[in-house]
DNA sequence: TTAGGGTTAG
């Protein structure tokens, strides 16, 4: 409904519209509430005068029985009872605003503290709307604000309306002629900042005789909300020239602008302050203090200040949790955080992002549930980290359970959560309903276009995800180096590598980013797949920063795939170099031993590898199953349903062979007859956690499978008849890359 | 008869 805010008096031909607000928020509020009037049959109050009464009043049910006496004694015809009470409702934190507008109503002409009381008020409850309507009706009813209105309105306004109507109120205060008083010139720094207008904000506060220290604590402030740190360091040291003494809520401010940036020389400076002024240690300063300490690492120092505070709340002790978890220390943390008397939701979300941070994505779901059991409501923040872990574990069930919930709860899609559910989508395999989001969202960021075209391409969609860049490129957005890793990638997955190596060149020319490692590595990828293994070669020859063990084992796969075994051997003593430890590399280099029938080779790698005491990751499949992540191990019968899945193995082995299947053992690199071989590829991870699948579900349903290692040929192999045989889609994320198995071929093309 | 500012998790 739109609300023209009746400015008559002074703006005859303004055109304001408050189109946003929903005044008949206030009027439903009014009468759809049955009020409860006065009692009226009370036992007499002690014969005080009713103003005082009022001041002394401690509840709701007190202040009824006053105004009931006011009633019978008809002292309530006095305006200033009536504004009293109305000022108790606006005020008290027990007040009641229904009360206050049924009291309100009754009064012919309510004056300005009336009206600006009511405003409060409706500020106070957090209805910032209500308090919008009774500014318009105030309006409309002829009576013109004064400079405690203004204080009041914005107090609680939320970012949409400050964007909607902040420049509209300014208007107004300029032309009412407060723009000089410094209550309103705080609350315009105060709204602009909230609008995301830092430099609007910024623009009063120059024009404001900064004599006042709230002044610069809501401009420093406004700096920290729209992440502008360095501004509020800069605004502490001006103030510290201009001799404005600093508040406790100042140093509170720029303690979290410390802690954000890391700078434990103000830091330290601040605490000095709090120190020699003698500044008293209140809670919320002492908390910001701890996170100070804690995001810098110093987490004895931040420990000291936690362990001698009179009392902590649970921001205290969610700041000590923070500080083990961004070190690392998980079990620390979570020491911590067992010791809790209280948590809330950001102190849950804390602990679960710390096990995110260490990859410890079970726990993270495991610590979700816990949430959930102890009844605290997540927000997006606890969204994100959860469709994260979704993401690193393929578990697209509960990643849609989540998408459900996020709907159900009607919880923000900001564009991180928007960018997290694409990643756990695209992670998950399931690129169309990725999409969907992507294309649902209202603002995308680069980090969304770059989560599309990355996604597309590792899922195989090459052309799509180039599509996707030069749309991009349309909506000006412009690519960072993280973009371009998705670029190149998808020129690998289609085979483009003229495409490849234009796009390579345009990221300097046309973008100005030089290439990392990462986009040298996509280079020597793209050229190795498509068999130019000497320009791979090349590449890594002639790159100018040292190539790490991701681009050798770039050229080293390539090896494998072209059977180059001189290639590989050289590739792989790079990375053992590197990474002497590395066991993906001997284990590659038998494969390719093996696939070239050297086997003298292939035994010196295998005692090096026995001498050196490296030892094969095991193959471990995660498969989601009804909401649960199963874990298969190649050979393990740990599996309560490993039996069941076996004899599914078992009658899968028949069926295939009945397809034309026989084993292709031609990357084991046992020592062993070609039976045992064939045992062990059977034993394969991915082929049980299939197995799995195909008796856990009904026809039809995907399956999902995570591996931790590269799949082996034979897997691959079986997967696609898998496909065919059953009509399963099935599609496995392995170490570098996804494959969609449908009706008997892969997307990967048979590279991987 | 009425005012304002602050801390924790992506």
């Amino acid at each position: 409904m739109p609300c023209s805010i009746p400015f008559k008096t002074h703006f005859q031909s303004s055109s304001l519209t408050f189109a946003s607000f929903h005044p008949s928020l206030l009027c439903k509020m009014i009468s759809t509430t049955t009020l409860s009037p006065p009692p009226t049959h009370l036992p007499s109050l002690p014969q005080t005068p009713p103003l005082s009464l009022i001041k002394t009043c401690k509840s709701m049910a007190q202040l009824k029985q006053i105004h009931s006496q006011t009633i019978r004694t008809g002292l309530i015809s006095n305006p200033i009872v009536r504004a009293q009470i109305i000022a108790f409702c606006c005020k008290h934190e027990l007040g009641d605003m229904e009360y206050a507008r049924m009291v309100f109503d009754t009064m012919p002409e309510p004056n300005h503290f009336v009206w600006n009381n009511m405003i409060k008020g409706y500020s106070r409850v957090g209805c910032p709307n209500s308090a919008v309507s009774m500014y318009c009706e105030m309006l409309e009813r002829g009576v013109m604000p004064d400079e405690y209105t203004y204080p009041f309105l914005l107090k609680r306004f939320t970012r949409d309306m400050a964007v909607k109507c902040g420049r509209e109120l300014h208007d107004h205060i300029v032309k009412l002629g407060f723009s000089s008083n410094v209550f309103v010139q705080n609350a315009l720094i105060h709204l602009y900042s909230l609008s995301g207008e830092v430099s609007v904000a910024r623009g009063v506060f120059d024009r404001s005789s900064k004599s006042d220290v709230v002044t610069w604590n809501v401009m420093i402030s406004g700096y920290n909300r729209s992440k502008q740190f360095d501004e509020s360091m800069k605004l502490f040291d001006e103030m510290e020239r201009m001799r404005v003494l600093p508040s406790s809520i100042t140093l509170v401010s720029v303690l979290s602008a410390c802690s954000k940036l890391k700078d434990l020389n103000v830091g330290k400076r601040v605490h000095r302050y709090v120190k020699d002024l003698k500044i008293e240690p209140v809670r919320v300063l002492e908390n910001a203090l701890i996170d100070m300490y804690a995001a810098c690492g110093e987490m004895d120092t931040a420990l000291g200040i936690f362990d001698n505070m009179k009392s902590r709340d649970v921001i205290s002790w969610t700041a000590i949790v923070t500080g083990f978890t961004n070190l690392g220390q998980v079990d620390l943390a979570r020491k911590y955080f067992d010791k809790m008397p209280e948590r809330d939701f950001v102190s849950w979300t804390a602990m679960i992002d710390g096990y995110l941070q260490v990859n410890q994505f079970k726990e993270v779901l495991t610590l979700f549930r816990e949430m959930q059991a102890a009844n605290i409501k997540p927000d997006e923040f606890t969204m994100v980290s959860i469709l994260t872990a979704c993401a690193h574990l393929g578990a697209l069930e509960l990643g849609e359970w989540i998408k459900a919930y996020i709907d159900k709860n009607k919880i923000k899609i900001d564009s991180f959560v928007g960018n997290a559910l694409i990643d756990m989508y695209f992670n998950c395999g399931n690129v169309e309903k990725a999409i969907r989001i992507f294309n649902a969202m209202p603002h995308r960021d680069k980090i969304s276009w770059t989560a599309v075209i990355f996604g597309l391409a590792i899922n195989g969609y090459g052309e799509e995800a180039l599509d996707m860049f030069s749309q991009m490129l349309k909506a000006s957005i412009t690519p960072d180096e993280v973009t371009y890793i998705g670029v190149l990638c998808a020129c690998t997955h289609c085979g483009m590598v003229d495409k490849g190596k234009k796009f390579f060149a345009r990221m300097t020319t046309q973008h100005g980013i030089e290439p990392n490692v990462a986009h040298y590595g996509c280079m020597v990828d793209l050229l190795g797949r498509a068999g130019h293994l000497k320009e791979a070669h090349e590449v890594i020859k002639n790159m100018p920063v040292k190539p790490n063990s991701i681009v050798w084992g770039s050229l080293l796969g390539a090896c494998r795939v072209h059977k180059d075994e001189e290639m590989a051997e050289m590739a792989a003593q790079q990375i053992l170099e590197l990474e002497p430890e590395n066991g993906a590399v001997y284990v590659l280099l038998c494969n390719i031993y093996a696939a070239c029938n050297r086997w003298e080779k292939l035994h010196e790698v295998r005692k090096l590898m026995m001498d050196r005491g490296i030892k094969k990751t095991p193959g471990c499949s995660l498969i989601e199953m009804n909401g649960s992540v199963h874990e298969f191990v190649a050979g393990d019968q740990v599996h309560p349903q490993s039996k069941e899945s076996y004899s599914k193995l078992d009658e899968m082995s028949v069926d295939l062979k009945f397809a034309g299947y026989s084993p292709d053992t031609s990357e084991v690199f046992l020592d062993i007859g070609e039976e045992e071989k064939e045992s062990a590829v059977y034993r394969h991870s991915e082929k049980l956690a299939i197995a799995f699948g195909l008796i856990s579900s009904g026809p039809g349903v995907t399956i999902r499978i995570v591996k931790n290692l590269r799949m082996c040929v034979d897997c691959h192999y079986v997967a696609k008849l898998v496909s065919k045989v059953y009509n399963r889609e099935v599609i496995v994320r392995d170490r570098t890359r996804f494959h969609h198995f449908r009706h008997g071929s892969c997307t990967c093309k048979d590279y991987w």
